[in-house]
DNA sequence: GGCAGTCACTATCATTTTGCAAGCGACTCG
DNA sequence: CGAGTCGCTTGCAAAATGATAGTGACTGCC
């Protein structure tokens, strides 16, 4: 895919995409968010097709973003759960949620609301060591080598 | 796609996932923050096909995230430049990319620099509210209706 | 003027991915 | 025993993607 090596191989966001570059990806994570862990909640929800749907489970398992697991034996049901690199993945889906309702947004949307404060969740992306929002500030790159 | 309208029809993730949803559209945003703002320049810096590349810029104007803006006529040459919804979904891709240095980030990859402070950018999806990383507070849905 | 070269594409076709529909094994419940 | 649910798989059609070739508008060189 990439013939520049300055670019894709060194760059993260390319690195970020090769795991959860697609939408069902992304949508079945928020699903399973939501609590819908099985496969016919997932499948109900999002109305994808079922084998779509276990391709994805099995892409996102693979790249370590969820696990399967057996919650009875008798009879046999799964459910799929979120790792660390899978809840770490959240915020951005909440990033790119905002700027969904913001750009996109027409009509009631749903949205997540903060347990202790019950104000309205407004996710913002910054800078860790300036607390500054991206894009607020001038950047420059850096690149190996 | 969406059966049960209290998921897809009102979820601003899957809004903002029909505007970019896909692994070039976020790419081709990436390099034209980097400068590669001409279709040759995104061409080559990306290796994709350009039939491809003319369907993901011609996808991504509709969608209001670039304009195409003749810089010369003579010879014709044009360039693609971020519009403000565009921009806005920068932080995005830069938190995306942290999640890839974390989690798919063997090696040593590009990255941004505060340009002040020269320190290294670490980008993190607070809540504007509280200030708190999203993932560190609970958190409630609330759907529409 | 003629020819090579660049830029920004489009057109054609093979390959890959997605999606629909049907079916299937394991079980439960009546 | 028969219908129903869950969690899939299989087969096939449709759509998206990708490789390759070609085209039109020019520039710059001899």
């Amino acid at each position: 895919m990439s013939e520049d090596e300055n670019n894709l191989g060194t760059c993260p966001v390319d690195r970020g995409l090769m795991r959860v570059g697609d939408r069902w990806s992304m949508l079945v994570l928020r699903d399973i968010e939501r609590g819908l862990t099985r496969y016919e909640q997932l499948r109900t929800s999002l109305g994808i097709a079922p084998n779509i749907l276990s391709r994805r489970l099995s892409a996102l398992a693979d790249a370590g973003l969820i696990e399967k697991r057996r919650y009875s034996q008798r009879p046999p049901r799964d459910e799929y759960l979120l790792t660390d690199a899978g809840r770490d993945f959240l915020p951005i889906l909440m990033a790119i949620g905002a700027w969904g309702r913001k750009y996109n947004g027409a009509g009631t949307l749903s949205r997540h609301l903060d347990a202790a404060t019950g104000e309205v969740v407004r996710p913002v992306v910054v800078d860790a060591n300036t607390g500054a929002p991206i894009g607020s500030r001038p950047l420059c790159f850096e690149y190996p080598e």
